[in-house]
Order: structure tokens, then C-alpha cells, then sequence
RNA sequence: GGGCGCGUAGCUCAGUUGGUUAGAGCGCUACGUUGACAUCGUAGAGGUCAGAGGUUCGAGUCCUCUCGCGCCCACCA
């Protein structure tokens, strides 16, 4: 080659320029003509949308990498290979950045007001929104990028429109008053996914209420019957005591009724939340509570509010929890929400949407911050002598997923989807296969949060996002449409009021794969490209997006909008956490190509990515977290390198013709190419990169640099049989091609690069480019498997003189004899054909085949074969004997297992027969392998 | 409280339906620069597969328990 190639792969000269050649060529983007017209099977991901003011990370590298491979492959594989790519608006997460913006300017966004305040979203937007979409395009990403979408384009607001009507239309969206989950900083609801539950070490504090003086007669009622149960309780315990393994007893029912010191009755009820009881508006017991069966139906006196609340019976209330009575705050909890709904209490709210308390509550709470309220009531409560006591508590509290701040119950006015009858279709595709997970047992999480979703809250209190189509008239109608009216249906007036709300982002996002194609037109490409292929994810969205997406494909086309669901890992660090911004333990993927090049980082992102494990990468040492990849792309580069400068300009010759030239390490390399092309496309099949990607590297660096690229050496200069070196140049493009095809999709760049330069056979036709050239799945390869045995006796024969040269400390630059005996012909040919080869790679300067005279180093290869280097003078006698003894030591007792296991009537009977079988061939091929060592021991000794 | 997963070499992890001597990368040791690559080559050290019991002719692999770690779900106040 006339072009010089540098020794090092510097991946800065050839991936950008790589990258914009693919681009101009077109070769990303596919349209929906190559399936309707062309009858192209289509192959269709559409990428996870990232939040338009994210920026790329770790996790995006790993999620786009592993999606760029499959679509590589598929589009060698000659599918019309699409992978759409886009954004999410982000409903809260982008409105928060915004209003951080302003905070720092010292606005709010009521300061703005609603319109200027969401130009203002867009003028962010649209300057760092196509940031993240272009980084990936550092990393390789094959995206049609003429199909970018974002979901706030026209189109998808469109969608959007259509499935939110037809849902209402069809009675599953409804308006109403639920205690749903507030974020007191974000000012808004949130669905039940985006609250996140986190273990608190909290308290439980025990209140006491006391009771109105009607209900004395009843409280004694019920005390005499709490006693009279732990009494009974008590007999219980002690005929259970008698028996020799029964525990210790439990301890008694507990009593929630008291006297306080001046005789007054009350009962004890216990909160996590003490600022709640504020808004109690009764206490409920288990219907079937013997202890206060007498005590329902009266009433309490609430503390510090001077209400009366009534005792009521409920079926939630668990007995054995506590005091067995619980107080009811029905606005501000979600079972209390439902004991009020079955027993009639009154729902009183006392918190204001940011979170302190309102009107509702008396003076001198009101107004004040939740945990204010919370510190304030229990003084107030202790003062009155009116806390029983106090105990450690861990449990979950629910907590913002963007802000972090501890999310609110509180009864509000929100809009739901009624998820059941969209569930139905979406968990029987998991049932019956239609849709796949991998790692598999993704798919009971799926199915058990499908069996018990719930409806969900779909309105958001912000102002960014999808304005939820409904408008309200002064008439009282309520107007849902697709397209905004001019006037009311019913009373003609044109004073309608939108609502103010916007929609959860995950509604928008939830219609990804087919809102993209331009849904609910039925356009080419929705015929085309829809259903999907590959939804490749990260699993912490499996509810908030993939669940979703299969309902809506369900719903909205029958069926599902994949086919095969795959969750890969996370990306960690190397003590184990995930990488994040505010850990500051995160690894900027542009960084790594920058450094190493976008193939360094996929190889070592792919190699590690085994199914269902996550990816640890250490921060503080980038550089050796990416070497293996660095290293492996290098590696590449410069075998494609020497094979470039060997190959020459001259024409090469097809395969057809100079078959019958064909040597030893010829027909064996094209065969491990064949298998290796059939492993990889196994490995892919089944979504396991790693094991692709790792295959690979060790029949690239392994067998074609450390044993082809060697012995293939002596035959491509001038001097040496013209047949013998064109069916070396000719198996060296050969499998140099199939290789660089192979490993294509996980490092694109230099593959390509190095193709590019490749000779091609005279009279083939090449592929444009090896982004499109035809994946060779090995199905029609060139196979001998009598190469692969005679290759492993070259192989093992080099192997053993190297160890015993470095046994012997026989210097490098010294070439020896070796003594080969009792070998197949083909060895022998073999040996005689490589002798280049073999100075080369084991300083072998001679083979003689005899059996050798005096003293020297002997071993028995696995074949049988013999070998003696002699070497009077160097070795010690002595030494050798007792590496021989140890040698013969290893062999034997290889032999007794195997002997053992072959004497065993059970194993030869119900083992495989061919486990049987090759038992048999290993202990022959010990015992004569022994044997021949015994003899040369035998002649050490006696010589 | 329920469910799931993990524990294999110094580190990060592979190991498909149980079947010869458990692998890789990085790291480590020794040697090696006559032209593909020192981001390299050759050789090597290093593992009672967390622990205990069980099933089996045979267990890293299947079952039970224990210990240690992680994740998800949940309305015990």
C-alpha cells in the first residue's frame, strides 16, 4: 500500500471522518420504500428518548452501544435496519432546570407568567437539546437521524391528543378526588412510580385521645373485655408452654384504653406523622375486635382542636398492630382515604399544596411548614400529657424521583387512567411469549406489577409539558377534544377556560413507538417500521416506560410494539455504586473517545455487558478501565496494518482458485473463521454481547495474530513458491474481510478503516462499504476439521518446546534442534513447510525425525508424539528426571480419575455415550502417553 | 412484610441443558527491542467456586439451611 498507516491506531484521524462518510453515504437511514416495495424485512429500535437536557453519561454510552451493535448486525444481515432516534421533554425534570435558572436570577416563574415562562423552556430546549444527540454520534451511533423526533414535536402532541380523547371516550380517563402523591417542592402530583419509596429510621409516637364523657360507660365495657381476652390469652399461653418446643409466649394483647390520673378515660392510637392528626376525623377498630367491640360508635374528644371525632369499625385495621386502634386522617393517606369512603367520615384537608398547614387547623398551626407543625403539635401534646411514649421506627417514606423532597398524601383534584383493562392484553403478552425479557425473570416483576397495577394519576401541576386536552364552560359542560374549540357544544359560548394542567411525561413517551412514525396518520412509515424489534433499556424503567408502551401498543394496535424487551445493566464504579452526578463518580464517555477512541470504549463496554450483570468501570483510573478496549482496537490496527504492507498492491486471486494451494494454517484459519462467524451469530441472537464480543477478540488476537499472522509470515514475501503465496494472500483477505466484518458492529471505526484499504480478489464484487456488506454468519463457511487437528499439533508441539526452552533458561537468540518421533505424516509435513515459522515463533532452527541420542529434554505431546531437544551441556540429568517424574506424577493421576470413573458400572451405563466414549479415548491416550514417559525417565536414568 | 438476584484468581467478572485438568481481562513475576503491534511477545505464579448438609456414578452448576451483600415491590398506622 502506497498510504503509510501509522504504527499507533490514532483514533482521532479516522473515527470522525469515518463517521460523516456513513453519514453522507446514507447508510443510517432506511426508508419505509426498502419494506413496502423492496420486500426488505424491516429490523426496527426505537432508542429510549433521553431527557433533552441531559447530558451524555456512562449509562447512555452502554444503552446506545449496545443498541448500535444490534442494529449494525441486523443491517449486515441485509434487514432494513432502523433505529429512530429522539427526545424527551422531561416534564419536571426540564421545568426544574429552568426554574433554577430564574432562582438564580432571582425570578420565579409566576414572574414570567405561564407563556413567557415555557417560551422561555423552548429557548433552552432548542439550544441544548440536539447537545446529547450529537454526542452520541461520537460514539458511533448509527441513528436514522433524519428521523429525529422529540415528543413535543406537532406530531406526537397529535398522538398525544388522540389517545388522551380516546381513552376518555372510552371511560378509561377520569377526573376525580383521590389522595394522590404531592411534591410540595415541584408543586405537583406524581404518579406512584415517580414517588419513591426510601427506608427511614423514624418514630412512632403513641397519642393519647380522650374519650367524651358519655362514652366512660362503654370505655369500662371494653376495658373488662380487653382483660378479660389477655386473661384467656394468658391460659392460652401457658397449655402451649407445657408442650417441650413451644416458644416463648407472646407478648398480651395490648390494651388501648386507659385512665388518665384524674380518672378520665382514653384510648391510644400511634402515628409516624403526628402533624396529621390535625385532620383525623375518627379512629377505627377491627370490626371483629373483641377488646373494643363496645367502644364503636362513640365518640373522642380530638386534642388541640376541640372536635369530636366518632370510633368507628373497618375491616383495614389490623389487631395486632399497635394498640389495635388507628386514628384516621382520611385527606392525607391513602387507607385512611378508603376507611372514610366505607364508614362515612368526614375528609378534612389541612395542608396547603406547598405543604403547611391551612385553615382547617386551629391558630396557632396554621400556616406552618409540615415538620414545623410536626415538632409544634407534639409539644403541645406532651404539655397536655397527652403522648404515651415514643419508639424507633424504620420505615419507607416516599420521596420526590426529581427533587428528592418527601412527597405528600393529599386529597386532590387530579385526571387517572384506569390501567386494569389495559393491563389485561399487556400481561398476557408476557404470558404467552409474544413479548421477551432478557434476563428472563424480568418478566415476573413485570407480571406481578401488571396484576396489581393501579390507576394512575396522570395530571401534572407544572407547565411544561402536553396541555391536557379538555376545556371547561362556564355552562358547567366539560369539553375533551382533539382539536381546540371555538365555542361550547351546549350553551354555544366561546368562554372556555383549558385546563391548566399538562400531562405526566411518561404519556407522551409511553406512545414512542409509533407516535415517532407519525401516528395516528397511517403514514408508509408506521406500515413499515411498526411493530419494533428491540426495546433495549435499563430496568429502572421497566413501569414508568416499557409496561406502558405495551399497553399502549395493545391498545391502540393490537399487539405489541416489540417483540423482545432486553435490560441490560447499570454502570458502576469500582466499589460498586452507580455512577452518578452527585456522587461526582461518573466517567464522561466523550472524554474516553477522545482518549481512546469510540472503540475502546464499546469494546470494553460490550465485553463487559454479560446478560443480566451490571458494568463496573473505575473513574480514577479511566485509563486502565478502557485498556482492554484501547489495547484491542490497537491490536487490531496493526495486524490490518502488517497484513496491508505484506498483501502489496499485486492482485489478489478469489478463493476459487487457489484452493488446491491451500496449506495447513490456511484450511485451518478458514475454518475457525467459519465457526467464529457462527459463534457470534449465536451470541447475538440471544442477546449475549459479551460472549460475542469475547469470541471475537480471541479468534482475532489468538488465532489470527498469534498463529496465522506467525506462520503465515515466510510465504507472503517474493522470495518465497508463488502458489503457496497467493493462497496466503488469498486466505489472508479472505479472512482479514470476514473478520473485520465480524467484529464490525462493536468496533465500527477501525474495522472500517482497515477494510477500506483491503485488496480484493480480482473479478468479486465488493460491498461499498463494509457498514453493508453481507454478515457472514459462518452458515456457509469453509470448514475442515482434519486442519483443526493437524493445526492443534503444530500448536502444542510449538507450545511445548517454548515451555521447555523457559524451563531450561536457553537463551532467546539461540536456535536448537528438535527431535520429533511417532507423529502423524501430516505433522511431519507440516513441520517441514513451516520451518520459517518455527524459527520464528520457538526458535526451532532444525527438525530431525529421530528419535535423538544423549542427553537433552524429552516430552510426550497429547497426540503421542515424541519430542527430544538435545541439549548436553545445559541440562542437569537430574532436573530433567524429576521433570519427568513430575510429568509422569500428572499424567497418572489424570489416569486414575479417569480409570476410576470407566470402572464405575453407573457412570459407563448412564453417562452420554459420547462422555463415555471420550473418557475411553483419554485414558488410552494417557496410558501411552505414560508409558512413553516411563521409557525416556527409564533411559534418562539408565544413559 | 413479600419477591428477586449475587457471593468463583489480588481486582472486575464469564461459566449455555450437571460430564475430562474451572476460564477471560486487568494486575503480578521472569525473560525478551534483528521491521505489524512494548497499547507488544513468551513463559509463569495465583482459586478447598462464601459455609454446612443433601440428591447423583459425577455438583461451580440441582435441592435445603446458615452467613454476608444488593435490588425491586408493599396501604401496618
Amino acid at each position: 500500500m502506497s498510504q503509510e498507516l501509522a504504527p499507533r491506531l490514532d483514533p482521532r484521524a479516522i473515527e470522525p471522518p469515518r463517521y460523516r462518510a456513513w453519514q453522507e453515504g446514507g447508510y443510517f437511514h432506511v426508508s419505509a420504500d426498502a419494506v413496502l416495495e423492496e420486500g426488505r424485512e424491516p429490523y426496527v429500535i426505537v432508542i429510549p428518548p433521553p431527557n433533552v437536557t441531559a447530558v451524555l453519561h456512562m449509562g447512555h454510552g452502554l444503552n446506545n452501544t449496545v443498541q448500535d451493535v444490534l442494529i449494525r448486525w441486523r443491517r449486515m444481515q441485509g434487514r432494513a435496519a432502523v433505529w429512530v432516534p429522539g427526545t424527551d421533554h422531561a416534564g419536571i425534570a426540564t421545568q426544574n432546570v429552568v426554574e433554577r435558572q430564574l432562582a438564580a436570577e432571582g425570578k420565579h416563574r409566576d414572574d414570567l407568567g405561564r407563556e413567557k415562562f415555557v417560551e422561555r423552556v423552548w429557548d433552552f430546549v432548542n439550544e441544548t437539546g440536539p447537545v446529547i444527540l450529537d454526542q452520541l454520534k461520537a460514539i458511533g451511533a448509527s441513528c436514522d437521524w433524519g428521523r429525529t423526533r422529540f415528543t413535543l414535536d406537532p406530531e406526537l402532541s397529535r398522538a398525544v391528543r388522540e389517545v388522551f380523547v380516546h381513552l376518555y371516550e372510552k371511560g378509561l380517563i377520569y377526573r376525580g378526588e383521590y389522595i394522590i402523591n404531592w411534591c410540595p417542592r415541584c408543586l405537583t402530583a406524581l404518579s406512584n412510580e415517580e414517588a419513591e419509596g426510601e427506608e427511614t429510621a423514624g418514630s412512632l409516637w403513641h397519642f393519647r385521645y380522650p374519650l367524651a364523657e358519655e362514652a366512660y360507660g362503654a370505655a369500662e365495657t371494653a376495658y373488662e373485655a380487653a382483660l378479660a381476652l389477655r386473661a384467656e390469652q394468658a391460659d392460652g399461653d401457658e397449655a402451649e408452654a407445657e408442650e417441650p418446643e413451644a416458644e416463648e409466649p407472646e407478648t398480651p394483647a395490648p390494651i388501648g384504653i386507659g385512665r388518665f390520673d384524674d380518672g378520665r378515660w382514653y384510648v391510644t392510637v400511634s402515628t409516624t406523622r403526628p402533624e396529621t392528626m390535625l385532620g383525623d376525623t375518627g379512629v377505627a377498630v377491627h370490626p371483629d375486635d373483641e377488646r373494643y367491640q363496645a367502644l364503636v360508635g362513640a365518640d373522642i374528644e380530638l386534642p388541640l382542636t376541640g372536635r369530636r371525632i366518632p370510633i368507628v369499625a373497618d375491616d383495614y385495621v389490623d389487631p395486632t398492630f399497635g394498640s389495635g386502634m388507628v386514628k384516621v386522617t382520611p385527606a392525607h393517606d391513602v387507607n385512611d382515604f378508603e376507611i372514610a369512603g366505607r364508614t362515612g367520615l368526614d375528609v378534612l384537608d389541612v395542608m396547603n399544596p406547598d405543604a403547611t398547614l391551612n385553615d382547617a387547623v386551629p391558630a396557632p398551626f396554621r400556616g406552618v411548614d409540615r415538620f414545623e407543625a410536626r415538632k409544634a403539635v407534639l409539644s403541645a401534646l406532651e404539655k397536655e400529657g397527652l403522648v404515651g411514649g415514643r419508639e424507633d421506627h424504620a420505615h419507607s417514606v416516599p420521596h420526590c424521583y426529581r427533587c428528592g423532597t418527601v412527597v405528600e398524601p393529599r386529597l386532590s383534584d387530579q385526571w387517572f387512567v384506569k390501567m386494569k383493562p389495559l393491563a389485561e392484553p399487556a400481561l398476557e403478552a408476557a404470558r404467552d411469549g409474544s413479548i421477551t425479557f432478557t434476563p428472563p425473570h424480568w418478566k415476573r416483576v413485570y407480571e406481578h406489577w401488571m396484576e396489581n397495577i393501579r390507576d394512575w394519576c396522570i395530571s401534572r401541576q407544572l407547565w411544561w409539558g402536553h396541555r391536557i386536552p379538555v376545556w371547561y364552560c362556564a355552562c358547567g359542560e366539560t369539553i375533551v377534544a382533539r382539536e381546540d374549540p371555538d365555542a361550547c357544544p351546549k350553551c354555544g359560548g366561546t368562554e372556555l377556560e383549558q385546563d391548566p394542567d399538562v400531562l405526566d411525561t411518561w404519556f407522551s413517551s409511553q406512545l414512542w413507538p409509533f407516535s415517532v412514525f407519525g401516528w395516528p396518520e397511517q403514514t408508509d412509515d408506521l406500515k413499515a417500521f411498526y411493530p419494533g424489534h428491540a426495546m433495549v433499556t435499563a430496568p429502572e424503567i421497566l413501569f414508568f416506560w416499557v409496561a406502558r408502551m405495551v399497553m399502549m401498543g395493545y391498545e391502540f394496535h393490537g399487539e405489541a410494539p416489540f417483540s423482545q424487551i432486553y435490560l441490560h445493566g447499570t454502570v458502576r464504579d469500582a466499589q460498586g455504586r452507580k455512577m452518578s452526578k452527585s456522587l461526582g463518580n461518573g466517567i464522561d464517555p466523550l472524554e474516553v473517545v477522545e482518549r481512546f477512541g469510540a472503540d475502546a470504549m464499546r469494546y470494553t463496554i460490550v465485553s463487559q455487558c454479560a446478560v443480566g450483570t451490571d458494568i463496573s468501570l473505575d473513574h480514577e483510573d479511566v485509563e486502565a478501565a478502557f485498556a482492554n478496549g484501547r489495547n484491542f482496537a490497537n491490536k487490531i490496527w496493526n495486524a490490518g496494518r502488517f497484513a496491508l504492507l505484506s498483501l502489496g498492491e499485486a492482485p489478489v486471486r478469489p478463493l476459487s482458485e487457489v484452493e488446491g494451494d491451500l496449506e495447513l494454517e490456511d484450511r485451518w484459519i478458514l475454518t475457525r473463521t467459519t465457526e467464529a462467524g457462527r459463534a457470534a451469530t449465536s451470541a447475538l441472537e440471544r442477546f449475549r454481547l459479551h460472549d460475542a464480543a469475547e469470541g471475537l477478540y480471541h479468534f482475532f488476537w489468538g488465532d489470527i495474530c498469534d498463529w496465522y499472522l506467525e506462520l503465515v509470515k515466510g510465504r507472503l514475501g517474493p522470495e518465497s513458491d508463488p502458489a503457496s503465496r497467493e493462497a496466503a494472500r488469498t486466505t489472508l483477505v479472505t479472512v482479514l474481510d470476514r473478520a473485520f466484518r465480524l467484529l464490525h458492529p462493536v468496533v465500527p471505526f477501525v474495522t472500517a478503516e482497515l477494510w477500506s484499504r483491503l485488496p480484493w480478489p480480482a473479478g468479486e464484487s465488493r460491498p461499498e462499504d463494509l457498514i453493508v456488506a453481507a454478515w457472514p454468519d459462518g452458515a456457509d463457511g469453509f470448514a475442515d476439521a482434519e486442519a483443526g487437528r493437524g493445526m492443534a499439533e503444530v500448536q502444542s508441539l510449538v507450545g511445548e518446546v517454548r515451555r521447555l526452552r523457559k524451563e531450561y533458561g536457553i537463551a532467546e537468540g539461540e536456535r536448537i534442534t528438535v527431535h520429533v518421533t511417532g507423529a502423524g505424516a501430516a505433522l511431519m509435513d507440516a513441520l517441514a513447510a513451516q520451518a520459517i515459522a518455527l524459527e520464528r515463533m520457538a526458535r526451532v532452527g532444525r527438525v530431525e525425525s529421530s528419535a535423538g541420542t544423549g542427553v537433552g529434554a524429552h516430552a510426550v505431546l497429547e497426540s503421542g508424539a515424541e519430542l527430544f531437544v538435545p541439549l548436553e551441556g545445559v541440562i542437569d540429568i537430574e532436573r530433567e528426571a524429576g521433570r519427568l517424574r513430575d510429568e509422569i506424577d500428572r499424567v497418572e493421576g489424570q489416569l486414575e480419575g479417569t480409570r476410576g470413573r470407566l470402572a464405575n458400572e453407573k457412570f459407563t451405563q448412564n453417562a452420554p455415550a459420547d462422555v463415555v466414549q471420550k473418557e475411553r479415548d483419554k485414558a488410552t491416550q494417557l496410558e501411552e502417553q505414560g508409558g512413553k514417559l516411563r521409557e525416556k525417565l527409564a533411559s534418562l536414568e539408565g544413559g
